[in-house]
DNA sequence: GACATGAAATGACCTCGGTGAATTGAATAA
DNA sequence: TTATTCAATTCACCGAGGTCATTTCATGTC
């Protein structure tokens, strides 16, 4: 492990908008306003410091507040069941907004905390809330995203009641391998920044399966694992493996 | 079954608004506002005819224009994997907002289907959206219902992962009374709209397991089952089956 | 360097719940 | 009434993936 970070825990922005100058958040923010508007989104973004690895945004319980939105790093978050286990129920990269399931609620649903090295945007829920009000285009985009996480979390429901270990593995991998490319990154070559076990966890298995669909789709030469470093050789495949691709409906009829 | 739909299929709302009347609405809209704004928003309404057992609202990949509110009856949503098998995503009733999913896209990710004959109040999205921007309060309301979904997701997703078949069938017949409770209905006394294999679907099981567990559960004195009728006859031990129930933390420093 | 620690990989074994087949039941039709 | 059909139940069997135990690897520490 690269830090013991245990109990930094739970980080609180305290005020921390240096000067009274408002934050600059160069591409990264997914609410784009123009000018005008943009001017008072921000003045009433906060941006966190560098949160290291392992620190709480927030814990489920707690009042909800906020949501935030990613900047650099990575971040999870869990719910915790009876038995003090968790439930991974994201991972969210830079661009991505945390805490939706918080809205219309008086706590977060959710604990939420930072795989590594992470800072990210505070968008207080209130005050972006009457701007809302203010700015239907951003009360559109607000709401959009709402509506992407509703659809993501139907996906997620797809993979966990239908999907076999291995397609599972492979959609992961694949949905990684979208959203980087996504963000600019490389679409074949990336890093974990989740353990196995948190894998394993995210996706309804035992870190024993991820590992061996990780050798197995190595010898067949779908992937190169090398610790956390993946690199996808073929995503065509990957993606016949993950079980989306939609077969063409002729395929069915081929009888003859 | 009841009736043999087949295909009747795919209802759309054709201004069947009797004599500019608007519609009444009552004890089943989540919309809850003030007289005046209320006068607006039921101005934009759609009040469907009554829907045959197996008509769809909507397909998967149509158009997204409205989202719906059940006045009576029940629908399912579901989307369908590639191997053209369906996966239901949820089960609404009276009072419940349906297609939020489509919200921020421009096609629904899932099909609606009625499960028994259903009336549902349609809201054109476009006219809803733009009355959310004069009227804070609805905008409030809408958000809230979208954070409803996506942690009814989060549940569901902890339940796919992690709950044992019978955990499963549990939290099913506890979250149905609850609901149920809610609406007026008895929370112990109900009849199920949906047949044992959508069911099974919805939980990620083989029809078979809910069979045996339904049984099972029956044997046990905690319901009581004659074909769709179900009786529960221990809520309290029905919650502890369904693993939901925080055990205090003083259980497990319990040592001596 | 040697040592410690936790993550990851691998293997042997077992179990929960899926599969397939047969039976019963309930609802509609003729 | 009987025939038809599809939902639901029950049983015997089996397999994907979980569990437990061991080994290997990577990283950090002294």
């Amino acid at each position: 492990m690269a830090e013991k970070p245990t109990h930094v825990d739970s980080f609180r922005v305290q005020n921390d908008r240096q000067r009274n100058q408002t934050v600059s958040t160069t591409g990264c923010q997914p609410f784009v306003l123009p000018a005008a508007e943009s001017d008072k989104l921000e003045r009433i973004i906060e941006a966190s410091p560098a949160l290291k690895k392992g620190t709480h945004l927030f814990h489920q319980g707690d009042p909800f507040m906020s949501i935030f939105v990613v900047r650099a790093g990575t971040l999870k978050t869990y719910t915790v069941t009876n038995e003090g286990e968790e439930q991974i129920t994201g991972f969210y990269f830079p661009g991505e907004v945390v805490a939706l399931g918080g809205i219309g609620n008086d706590e977060h649903p959710v604990s939420a905390k930072t795989l590594e090295t992470t800072t990210v945007l505070e968008y207080p829920y209130q005050p972006l809330d009457s701007l809302a009000g203010q700015i239907p285009n951003l009360r559109t985009q607000i709401v959009s995203c709402m509506g992407k996480e509703i659809r993501d979390e139907q996906q997620m429901m797809l993979l966990l009641s239908k999907k076999t270990a291995e397609q599972r593995v492979a959609t992961f991998l694949y949905k990684l391998s979208v959203r980087f490319k996504q963000r600019g990154y490389s679409a074949t070559l990336f890093r974990l920044s989740m353990s196995r076990n948190e894998i394993s966890n995210y996706l309804g298995l035992a870190v024993e399966t991820v590992s061996r669909i990780f050798t197995r789709f190595q010898k067949q030469q779908l992937i190169k694992v090398e610790g956390k470093e993946i690199e996808i050789l073929s995503l065509e495949r990957l993606y016949t493996v993950s079980g989306d691709e939609k077969q063409s409906p002729e395929q069915s009829v081929q009888y003859r």
